[in-house]
DNA sequence: CTGTTAATTGATCAGCAGTCAGTGTGGGGA
DNA sequence: TCCCCACACTGACTGCTGATCAATTAACAG
């Protein structure tokens, strides 16, 4: 089979990026439709149509296409927050737009809780350090303008944003173990499951954590 | 290693039970020697001196197998910290506890980290409902001697005991991918790594949040 | 010793990520 | 205008995985 009906080959670097965010596209509807166990690099590549060894010339590997796909979502977030969230903010309302970002940017939290034990754990060095640079300096991004609207004091601005990022984290993590279909789950632990959806336990640990930093114990 | 010193074939519930633990403990030191990456289930099967189909008749899938593992270093943990925290620690003093239980009981960071992402997102229905029931019984019995320890009032207690638990999850994550061999990494990025290793990132949180419920902000 | 049960086996299966020798396209040199 | 060859593209293939099941055989009862 030749190249695809309306696809060309991509020969310019520009076509080449154009050729990526396609299959980064066709990624994301097949994470919608069928879930991550859902992408399998056959399906993707009939899906983007192109043949299963093209997608090796555009990502290196199945992870690195999740690591970009991650990258992209963490690049939203701290946009929104930069965006959203000004000086004189309550720390009940940074966490309201923590919560509200990490949720509605699509695949943001999903990617995150997989992010380390499936993704990181199955790259390749280079593009793995190439990764690790742009979510170091998003983090730093993100850490910094957190410290300007907490107006916290600069040796707590450090604590404060690991321990935000961890609770993130680990939030993600209880969430998706509580996307389940609750239909089918036995009586005595369906509500277990449904405690640990993402807002419900990250907007309280994160105005916890917030409120004790940015009203200081007398 | 071989399997039939003693036992031939494993005929009664005491032998069937000390044929999985004997299994389970050829996991651990698998995990040990060659990683979670390392441990497959003919490798498994070798050392264990078994075929592989007599694993499946002790283990329903390699992610039961991990999960029956986590609830041990789980249940480990939990009797570390009902044993070694009593009433009248100072947060920093608690905070300390739960970072060196986690730390040294082997296997449950690493298990921690990978327990949603990998491990439960394949695991059959019934055996992960099964698992569910003594986690959250495990979890409930945490939390209840944390709220005794700190005595905190009755209404704080769930949010504090889940901010923990998030920032626990979270440093697991953290600690998982600072793991890493620091040599051959980039200088650029090396300090990042060493930031996230497990006790750096949650003794503080941990401590932050104890101290924010410990002494009410009045 | 013989028949029955069920624990054990390993060849086999299906499905996966990733590879590479081969194909043919299209931009540039003549 | 035509031809040529670099290189974008292809898909059958490899090697590995977790899991299965018909055949085997140990263990015990009578």
């Amino acid at each position: 089979m030749t190249v695809g009906q309306n696809i060309k080959r991509a020969i310019s670097e520009d076509q080449k990026a154009e050729r990526q965010a396609m299959i980064l596209s066709a990624a994301r509807d097949m994470i919608d439709e069928a879930g991550f166990d859902g992408v399998t690099m056959s399906a993707l590549a009939k899906r983007a149509g192109l043949a299963k060894g093209t997608l090796y010339l555009y990502v290196r590997s199945k992870e690195e296409l999740f690591l970009l796909l991650f990258i992209e979502a963490m690049r939203t977030v701290v946009a929104r927050f930069k965006g959203d969230v000004a000086l004189g903010y309550s720390a009940a309302q940074i966490a309201r737009c923590m919560t509200d970002h990490a949720q509605t940017t699509p695949l943001f939290l999903p990617m995150y809780a997989r992010l380390v034990a499936v993704i990181e754990s199955n790259v390749a060095d280079e593009p793995l350090f190439a990764a690790k640079r742009q979510l170091l300096a998003l983090s730093a991004e993100w850490a910094e303008h957190l410290a300007h609207v907490t107006r916290v004091s600069p040796d707590m601005a450090e604590p404060l944003a690991t321990a935000l990022m961890m609770s993130l984290q680990g939030a993600a993590q209880f969430d998706l173990s509580s996307q389940r279909d609750p239909t089918g789950l036995p009586e005595d632990i369906r509500e277990a499951f449904s405690r640990y959806a993402f807002a419900r336990s990250f907007e309280p640990s994160a105005r916890l954590i917030l409120e004790a930093v940015m009203t200081p114990p007398k």
